[in-house]
DNA sequence: AAATAGCTCAACCGCGGCTAA
DNA sequence: ATTAGCCGCGGTTGAGCTATT
């Protein structure tokens, strides 16, 4: 059986938006919110579908939208997203403050892929090694424990072992890339992601759900909850990207 | 100046996921 | 367990603008 369409062609107006229906339509959410599209544009009194509206609000009638060009930071960052989500623009708007996953789309389309064509493979070399860079927003002793020596040569000589352990409160996890490159993260580790300052470290759960779903979060959250508290709080893919990439090939991350 | 090709981006379409009945 | 309705997402379209011939 299929849906019904989302409102009756009949009497309900498409295209471009005039001024008085954004106006119509920025008053009533600034007033009684957006709790039912489909509901609004009759309650409005805007003769367009609940749809069209919502889309209106969304990409353009928002308040914290930001205009104009994309900074170069901007384009960079959602090429490098985009190599790591694909075509999941909401994700990638959910990072980029302002921006919505129609802009995003629209720039990839236009710009960013075509930019990129030319020299992907250079392009690809250079993102990998800046998303192994140091984390600043950690310290010393938590930066030597994710990167302990030089980044592996290639994926071959990478094997990744995690475990965790679970003695009461104490939690131990290991993480072996080579057989000579063994580091043990204590528990002051976790301790340290979980003050880490949220600005600096932005969230993703979602996104390290997907990509790590064997990682020490995991199992320390099977182990004993603490991983869960990470996802809920401070997971920062740049984070746990550069930590999982020092454990496993960057090619290798499982497909979203 | 006119025609046309290329580009941009707001808006639409259809599908899948989720939820309530 | 099934169905219906809503929301959100990604793909696509096409009007309007700009550059080129």
């Amino acid at each position: 059986m299929g849906r019904a369409p989302c409102c009756e062609k009949m009497g309900v107006k498409r295209g471009p938006w005039t001024p008085e229906e954004d106006q119509i339509l920025i008053n009533y959410i600034n007033l009684y919110g957006h709790g039912n599209w489909r509901a609004l544009p009759k309650q409005a009194g805007l003769l367009r579908c609940g749809k069209s509206c919502r889309l209106r609000w969304i990409n353009y009638l928002r308040p914290d939208i930001k205009r104009g060009n994309f900074s170069r930071e901007e384009e960079d960052t959602i090429i490098n997203l985009h190599e790591m989500l694909g075509n999941r623009w909401s994700a990638i708007a959910a990072r980029l403050p302002g921006r919505t996953d129609n802009e995003i789309k629209n720039v990839w389309n236009t710009h960013l892929k075509k930019r990129l064509k030319p020299n992907d493979n250079k392009r690809q070399t250079k993102d990998i090694k800046k998303k192994q860079a140091p984390m600043n927003f950690l310290s010393p002793v938590v930066t030597a424990a994710i990167m302990p020596g030089s980044p592996p040569e290639s994926s071959s000589e990478v094997s990744t072992v995690t475990t965790s352990e679970n003695n009461s409160n104490m939690c131990t996890t290991k993480i072996e890339t080579h057989a000579d490159r063994v580091s043990e993260i204590d528990e002051n580790f976790w301790s340290e992601v979980l003050s880490a300052d949220n600005s600096s470290i932005g969230s993703d759960p979602q996104l390290c759900h997907h990509y790590f779903p064997s990682s020490p979060l995991s199992k320390l959250e099977a182990a004993n909850g603490y991983g869960s508290n990470l996802y809920d709080t401070d997971a920062n893919m740049d984070f746990w990207y550069n930590l999982f990439a020092r454990v496993g090939d960057l090619s290798e991350l499982p497909e979203i």
